[in-house]
DNA sequence: TCCGAGGTTGCGAATCATGCGCAAGAAGGA
DNA sequence: TCCTTCTTGCGCATGATTCGCAACCTCGGA
């Protein structure tokens, strides 16, 4: 699933609850299935497809990559995981939360943050009045400047201040 | 070059001009290199890397892809070349404009546009106030559905309207 | 509890976009 | 023209993701 997503968000609080997700869909609750959940319910963060298979650094089990990608592409298309791309790098996986999030990610030094689009409204309502585009950023994040780094970058400015 | 840029723009109005500015960098002008400011010039969109090295579909001899690829990266660095991703998929080459140019693209049907990033600065101050970052939409766009496919979608939701 | 159908796994190989190494070749100043 | 270096072409390496396919496991039913 290198694409988007359109499925509404589906919620679980624990393993268990997403397998029974799983059961009452007709899908099979095999060990790598459950392992891909575990890790994401494990996890403060956003994962990659590799830090899952690689069992969070020994926290888990090991699996294979491939069906780690199988398993967070249908966890997807059911609504339970969501995916999105800083920028080059590989995709990053999470539990979808009860509300959908958006994420903006700082160029220079790879942090990101997720916000809840609320917090975005205004900003897609200027974007399609200007531009008549909707913009969605759950996908693709804004990418930009952190505050830090624009700070950093504004001291450096005035250190050796000589143009 | 997978990451983004921070050289000024530079402008030229024609492949001659180009040249002369390689010539002033002391860039040697080979027959690739002015076959990749040709295939630039000649083009009315941005390209891909694989578009330039097959010449434009015969419109240019083809190249080689490598140097294809080096040669965006010199000329980018030096200013003359920008280039921007397009959600997945290739990374997209264009002459730089006079003034740096953002661009908004459409999830679901491809349509990207270009636009002065001027119209973007209420969008680029709403961003920065609200979540401290100062976005920039030259290296990753604005991603979002543009009015046709809008407008698509709720006629189709009107067409078979019962929810 | 055993069984069969078919969803899943694991492995390897393929893909796509891009980058690297290196010997052979060309560009341009002396 | 000569020589020094920058560039080219080619092939292979890389990172992220996907596909093919036989072996295997899951789960509903007998």
């Amino acid at each position: 699933m290198t694409v988007s997503h359109r499925t509404p968000p589906l919620a679980a609080d624990s393993v268990d609850s997403a397998v029974a997700l799983l059961r009452a869909r007709h899908l099979r609750v095999s060990a790598a299935r459950r392992l891909v959940l575990e890790a994401l319910f494990a996890a403060d963060k956003p994962l990659t497809a590799e830090e899952i298979a690689a069992g969070l650094e020994g926290w888990l089990p090991s699996s294979d990559l491939a069906s780690v990608y199988r398993n967070l592409d249908t966890l997807e298309e059911i609504g339970l995981v969501r995916h999105f791309h800083l920028g080059h790098g590989p995709g990053r996986y999470s539990l979808a939360a009860a509300s959908e999030r958006e994420f903006v990610t700082c160029e220079e030094c790879g942090a990101f943050e997720a916000v809840d689009p609320a917090r975005l409204d205004r900003v897609r309502a200027l974007v399609e009045q200007e531009l008549g585009y909707r913009a969605r950023f759950s996908h693709f994040p804004i990418v930009g400047t952190c505050a830090a780094c624009l700070a950093a970058r504004t001291q450096e400015g005035s250190a050796h201040a000589h143009p």
